[in-house]
DNA sequence: CGCCGTTTATTTGTATGACAAATAAGCCAT
DNA sequence: ATGGCTTATTTGTCATACAAATAAACGGCG
């Protein structure tokens, strides 16, 4: 998934060092970073790549910029935390249980209740993807296998709400998690033990079953959210 | 909350011209725009103005960059849904109902969780914090006012979950709606009809009670969701 | 004729230098 | 001490040149 040696652009690396920085705390907010030619030479980059990252990061909330004044960072509670990229530095610089605690409530909130939506408005043609995925995950024959059928059921459940709102954040919420989520399956011996309650949502999603859906799911959720605390205690 | 007249800077007013016309599909996936030097001039910028805002609008997932092949855009999947500037363009591209719903809808799944949440984890603070901005509701004595301690309450009850998360979701939710908002309250005559069900809301969390402050607020959105309903239809 | 490596042409990526615009801070006169 | 003026500093914008990547054209070879 991280792309190691992939090294896409300058200001590409930029976006990220001073990203995740900012994140971790290392750049205080209220702190305000050198002028920018001075900046640029420091992390040995032109002003112009420089810049077009300052600019991204602007976007997200994380940095502030005006003439005469410099460039502060924000505070917290300005930054884009739904981002992608800021999920990812919390994500790397915050391993605590703490925020682990925050994703996993995310997605006991979402999930049951994309389920009973889903129940209630899948298409003919959402279904079948659904039950393809879940096929595809008593198929597996290994983790590998199993976490990509996974993933694909989940999809195909948010996709099948109808809401794009719903999809994009749960698939935020998902990638973020995914960090921790490697580590919890690479544990447990017998992958497959979520196969019933995936079985469950699917039916109640079949049957048009709201409430039945919302139930199995909140299990579900329940169920992997103790697998992920050991693992991220462990 | 909209500002006209302030054009804060060039590039900012690429990202809002560029942004519009791709989220509101003049711009349809999958085309590929005019070299970077071509649309430059064609839209009397520099090209150091132009790429900056191109790089924002590449981190938001609305275009991709590659050498030799030129600039795309992307498929509205890979666009950051939750954005607030992309949820802001497809406001006012698509004032069309099934977008409102789509945000009710996720208020309705927000709120109500959020609200359980504050009431087993509200501190001492946060709690003074929901009555003062309930005591200004109710003191409130016109709309303009009413308005702001409305969004101060949920702004405060969100703040009491504690997960930043949360927060950061519903304040985008709320800025979409925010538009709609507006319309609806200008044709409520007596604007003090969801008072109690707010007091209903801040005794539960005062209480902590989970499950009340569920119910209570279920009801309160629900409400609301059919006032905006028949704003927007209006 | 068709395949495959090579060259070329095009487009984005990066660097540099110059100037414009805004504005905080210092200065000066009152 | 205060209010307006000047100045110095920093980001904002522009123009130009070159580097790097790579799709497309080319050409040699089986």
């Amino acid at each position: 998934m991280v792309k190691l040696g992939a090294v896409r652009s300058l200001h590409h690396q930029v976006i990220q060092e001073l990203g995740r920085l900012i994140v971790s705390g290392e750049l205080a907010a209220g702190q305000s970073l050198p002028r920018e030619e001075v900046l640029a030479e420091r992390m040995s980059v032109s002003r112009t790549a420089l810049r077009e990252a300052m600019k991204v990061l602007s976007a997200k909330g994380l940095i502030e910029s005006r003439q005469k004044t410099g460039t502060r960072v924000r505070e917290e509670s300005h930054w884009n935390q739904l981002d992608a990229d800021v999920l990812a530095w919390r994500c790397a610089s915050m391993p605590t249980e703490s925020f682990v605690d925050k994703l996993v409530e995310m997605r006991e909130i979402i999930e049951p209740a994309a389920a009973a939506t889903a129940a209630r408005r899948r298409s003919t043609e959402q279904l079948a993807a659904l039950e393809a995925a879940y096929q595809a995950m008593a198929a597996a024959e290994d983790l590998d296998a199993w976490t990509v059928a996974d993933l694909a059921f989940h999809e195909c459940m948010l996709q099948a709400t109808n809401n794009e709102l719903l999809t994009s954040l749960f698939s935020v919420i998902e990638t973020a998690l995914g960090t921790y989520f490697v580590l919890s399956a690479r544990n447990s011996a017998n992958f497959k033990n979520a196969l019933p309650q995936h079985l469950k949502v699917y039916e109640a999603i079949r049957r048009r079953q709201p409430e039945v859906a919302r139930q199995a799911m909140v299990k579900m959720v329940s169920d992997s959210r103790s697998n992920i605390r050991k693992a991220v205690r462990a």
